[in-house]
RNA sequence: GGGCCCGUAGCUCAGUCGGUAGAGCAGGCGGCUCUUAACCGCAAGGUCAGGGGUUCGAAUCCCCUCGGGCCCGCCA
């Protein structure tokens, strides 16, 4: 390689070395291996100084630090459940190999190790080692070891390195596949099926984004990602499957910001013969459970122990018209044209274009003049029905719909609805989107309407943000940080 | 899309008013049998993101490009 560091190469050198010595520096296995803190929980139940004589035990990881003290070295190693600082001794090992091991390891190496629990005299966890094998060779260097992977560019692009050098990462990480777990046994419990319908679809409908286009050969017809997963789920429903959920990806073909990523995971269920208030009643039970399992895994974070007080509180509620009249002192929103709505968006620093539905603009005026306010738990309910084409009319309160989101830390967790069944009154409201603007056209799906037209049950949907969720329940400020691998401009 | 900020050794960071590019970690050599960000000594390591300009002289000032961050806008 010309590209290589003198770093590099002089690791290189050592696997030669180990090559020639007849030694395998990239083994195939290393079996019966435990984790390391199980030897940290032996050993410290030891007197300092003191070795469990006669004990065994082989742990492996990755080495993060060496010591050399002449004779003796102290090696410490991270795997999964901790780190295990190892003791190499010159009058244990050997003479020869305790000076060939000093001089071939480097950090950042995988080792395995055999030997004794002992805690060290200063009272430290260890494995006095009687046997090391190399696992694998780092050629690279790991992050700096004191400061890791500061770099935030670096840690997104290569987030190896972020994974290996950061335990708060790897917790973040381990805790996010934990809690989607749960979320589907949450669901599973409740009497829901999970399905998989499909990300390549003819028309991307059921949300208004962009959508990624693609191309399929064998049809010789252009294909879209899916942008939300309600429409073929509500198709399920029509088709007798009573309660379905789905947790997967969706893409829009937009910006990555703080909260948004065109690649996110979002779950959503649809529950026949339910309405709403008994979405919600769902919700403050699938948010309390998940609230408190991420607080028993990350005891050290603040926010996730605030988190878990917050949901446990319950959530507040808030009417939609109301809270936007009282936070930004408009009244009689509802007799408002849409040009006036228009003007009071504009004034509220909008530039949504001058021809959007209604709706639009009375969703610009929320998200200025309350989201910022909605720190805590709290549902916000029936939203003006020029919003919301997909959701049933209210059954008391003219000109709304029967509709929730929900909000924490001032950004929106999910929205449901009772879903809209009548297909002559869905098929009108997509045609009111498509004459406000013609970019809806892809909202538009036929073969939605003449499913509905088959009779579909009373039923209630939601659909929550998976990536936001963990977000909120991990204190992690930014979407990028729970993605393993956000899509970012290859150099 | 707009504004502001950042990019210096493999990693973490200094670099003053424009005047010979620095430290720590990692790696090399030497020393050290209880350290844990080990320590001590020696040597090595640079396309200062890239390109152009101003200047006797540019990491430093100006312009452009690339990559990133934050805020705003867009995302019914």
């Amino acid at each position: 390689m010309t590209d290589e560091t003198p770093l590099e190469h002089e690791r290189r050198q050592k696997v030669a070395r180990w090559r020639s010595e007849g030694r395998e520096p990239y083994p195939w296995n290393f079996p019966g291996r435990v984790a390391s803190e199980v030897v940290r929980a032996r050993a410290s139940t030891l007197s300092s100084g003191d070795e469990a004589i006669g004990e065994t035990a082989r742990v492996a990881g990755r080495l993060r630090a060496l010591r050399v003290h002449g004779r003796t070295a102290f090696a410490d190693i991270d795997d999964l459940s901790g780190s295990l600082q190892l003791l190499l001794r010159a009058d244990v090992l050997g003479e020869a190999l305790y000076q060939s091991w000093i001089s071939d390891l480097d950090s950042g190496d995988v080792v395995g190790a055999e030997g004794a629990p002992a805690l060290s005299r200063r009272g430290e966890p260890s494995l006095v080692v009687r046997e090391l094998q190399l696992l694998a060779k780092a050629i690279a260097p790991p992050p700096e070891k004191f400061h890791g992977l500061q770099d935030a560019e670096e840690r997104l692009r290569r987030r190896y390195l972020d994974l290996l050098s950061s335990p708060e990462t790897r917790q973040r990480f381990r805790v996010r596949s934990l809690l989607t777990r749960e979320t589907r046994s949450f669901f599973e419990e409740a009497g829901f099926l999970e399905v998989e319908t499909s990300v390549l679809v003819p028309l991307a409908g059921g949300a208004a984004a962009a959508p990624f286009v693609t191309h399929a050969k064998y049809l010789e017809q252009d294909v879209q990602l899916r942008i939300a997963l309600e429409l073929p789920l509500k198709r399920l429903i029509v088709g007798g499957l009573e309660r379905v959920f789905e947790l997967a990806k969706c893409f829009r073909n937009e910006d990555l910001d703080t909260t948004h990523s065109p690649e996110f995971t979002m779950l959503e269920a649809y529950w026949a013969y339910a309405d709403y208030n008994d979405m919600q009643a769902l919700t403050e039970r699938l948010y309390q459970r998940l609230a408190a399992r991420a607080a028993a895994l990350l005891p050290e974070v603040p926010e996730a122990q605030e988190s878990a007080r917050a949901f446990a509180a319950g959530f507040s509620k808030v009417d939609f018209v109301d809270e936007l009249e009282r936070t930004s002192g408009i009244t009689g929103l509802l007799e408002k044209s849409s040009a006036q709505l228009r003007d009071l968006a504009r004034a509220a620093g909008s530039t949504v274009p001058d021809d959007s539905p209604p709706g639009v603009f009375l969703d610009k005026l929320f998200e200025h003049y309350v989201e910022p306010t909605l720190s805590r738990p709290t549902f916000v309910l029936d939203h003006p029905l020029s919003t919301t084409p997909l959701a049933k009319r209210h059954r008391r309160l003219a000109g709304r719909v029967e509709r929730f989101e929900f909000f924490y830390r001032g950004y929106e967790l999910g929205n449901a609805y009772s879903e809209l069944t009548d297909p002559d009154e869905q098929e009108r409201r997509f045609q009111e989107q498509l004459e406000a603007r013609a970019e809806y056209r892809y909202a538009y799906d036929a073969d939605f309407i003449r499913a509905l037209r088959h009779g579909m049950p009373p039923t209630t949907g939601i659909g929550i943000g998976i990536d936001r969720m963990v977000m909120a329940l991990t204190g992690t400020p930014s979407i990028k940080d729970v993605l393993l691998f956000p899509l970012v401009r290859s150099t």
